[in-house]
DNA sequence: TTAAATGATTGCATGACTACAACCGCTGTT
DNA sequence: AACAGCGGTTGTAGTCATGCAATCATTTAA
């Protein structure tokens, strides 16, 4: 019995890593968008999360995957830039509810769209590949 | 006369946002390699590099982006790991070259191994879906 | 009604990277 | 031989993020 390279999983290899270099390898928007809004992408990050609704500081540390302590100051910092503003939470007095203020909601958004911005090389594919390539990273997004 | 979105251009975001997604959200290898190696992620793309071939400090900084006074921290602590060691330039005795050891290669066989490794949403992809994402990731990296 | 647990905050220590300034030894030029 | 320039090193200072200890007000459980 001769041993036989699997395939398929040999070509998942090639085009994962392929795809971490279309998205790492010089494209990165991270550097535009921070020079842009004049904050670190940590804050971005915790902008842009803020601005998809009110949230409290707990839940906001939970979804950035830190310490309470670090997001207070984030938001400290936010707030100080007119961002954000902290509400009372009226359901539970010890807590309070984050929330972006107009100001905020459009620095999000222009950082939204330099993220989204696709680089040269994507934007140069052949109209079929585009819409193949979308429906494809689609259904992976969209994987249970 | 009717302003028509564009269709393409709109496409074009939607597959570039659900391929950051894909790299960037939940599936980032970088915390794996770093704990496997116990190192962090600059400094494992550093000894990457230098796994590549024999380079120069002066060359390595470049590849880098970073100036030559970090560079020198960087191969000092994996000198000191035992993962690359720095030899005499025949060529200009001012400066060095950075080569990899065998334990070095090992190690950077095993960051290569973990980064490369594809996520589940990505192998579950139908063999078809596979190839063409194959085709089209190759395309990209390689366009001019 | 005490006691334990929770949400937010303050503070401190550390690690990792960036950015300069200054120095030493060597190279190439004049 | 003198000198500008380059490669590597040392040192310093600052930013950003991680992690932990402790405090205070409030809520929940015993």
């Amino acid at each position: 019995m001769t041993i036989t390279p699997d395939i398929t999983s040999e070509t998942a290899r090639r085009a994962w890593t392929n795809l971490r270099e279309v998205v790492l390898g010089g494209n990165e928007r991270r550097k535009e968008v921070v020079e842009a809004l004049g904050m670190s992408f940590f804050r971005i990050k915790a902008l842009r999360h803020i601005a998809q609704g009110p949230i409290t500081l707990r839940d906001l540390a939970d979804r950035l995957v830190t310490d309470r302590p670090y997001t207070t100051l984030v938001v400290d910092d936010l707030e100080g830039r007119g961002l954000v503003a902290r509400t009372a939470n009226p359901a539970d007095r010890r807590s309070k509810i984050v929330t972006v203020t107009e100001t905020g909601r459009a620095a999000a958004q222009r950082a939204t769209e330099i993220l989204s911005t696709p680089p040269a090389a994507l934007l140069a594919l052949p109209e079929e590949d585009l819409a193949t390539l979308d429906r494809i990273m689609t259904a992976i997004t969209e994987a249970p």
